[in-house]
DNA sequence: CAAATTACTGCAAGTCAATTGCAATTAATC
DNA sequence: GATTAATTGCAATTGACTTGCAGTAATTTG
């Protein structure tokens, strides 16, 4: 089974180059975020980053600003998978076409609303031929609605 | 289109019936929370919840306890939206298929597998057709992996 | 049904993720 | 290389969520 769809492991120079083209200072603490985000095989929570870059190397709050910026750069996705807090991950260059639950949420107005169940019945059994237990799946659809700009 | 796949109004009796049920205490407060979920058309947010029953009746640490409780049990859904803080929903009394996107967590170990795409632009063609824009989904599935109990 | 047990609630204090103001520092621009 | 704009560290702050404790209400038991 593939585990990741999209590896896109940047190289010091094609991460400053990222940086370059969405405006953003080429700064040791920013390059190296992104490289943090390119290698790693899962979305990684700002503590994570701030642990892996070293707490004597950068404040918390400058990793905060700049997974902020990123994510308004639309570099990042923000992503929550049932924990307390966000995990961060490089989006792929291409159409983003990931995403998913049985809602739909206005990104202008906040409206929500919910949708009829979608069946994924047959990825939970290929996960339980991998030995996993009590799946369970989450699909949710974020989108501007016909009200909003 | 049908927005809500399972409408699940509870009259105050099966409110109370359901706290009954599951070893709860039949307070004023709990059938309140119970009846407010039940009837509302999106999931809701502590504070929202806090806001309709109404500060004076009740103190917001009775909410997070009730939500909590009520998780436990597996009478409610605790979802996040990709705001910063988590909704809460009824669960139907039958079996569970909500939930999804591109990665699958081990509920009990934390660990974290992406997964390859899932084609859902079908579902994105017909939100367009009702005025949707720049539509994004998230699949997340969850599970107990084989190395948990 | 009244006493005893157990669960629930309000209040206040605390934790932790995430934000922000300000002054010092570094990168980009000319 | 000097000026300007962006970035950073530090400290204080917000807001979601938790917890200890003492008082109160619900359930149980005789």
């Amino acid at each position: 089974m593939k585990t990741k769809c999209c590896d896109t492991h940047l190289s010091e120079e094609e991460a400053q180059e990222l940086l370059s083209q969405n405006g953003i200072s080429r700064t040791k603490i920013k390059t190296s975020i992104l490289l943090l985000l390119s290698k790693s095989k899962k979305p990684l929570s700002a503590s994570e980053i701030y642990q892996k870059y070293g707490p004597k190397n950068c404040d918390i709050s400058t990793i905060w600003r700049t997974l902020k910026q990123f994510h308004e750069k639309g570099i990042t996705r923000e992503i929550n998978l049932g924990e307390d807090f966000f995990r961060y991950e490089l989006k792929d260059t291409q159409d983003e076409k990931d995403h998913h639950h049985h809602h739909v949420r206005c990104r202008n107005c906040g409206d929500i609303k919910q949708l009829e169940e979608c069946d994924l019945s047959a990825f939970e059994k290929m996960f339980s031929r991998l030995g996993f237990k009590k799946m369970e799946h989450y699909l949710e659809f974020t989108g501007i609605c016909s009200k909003c700009p």
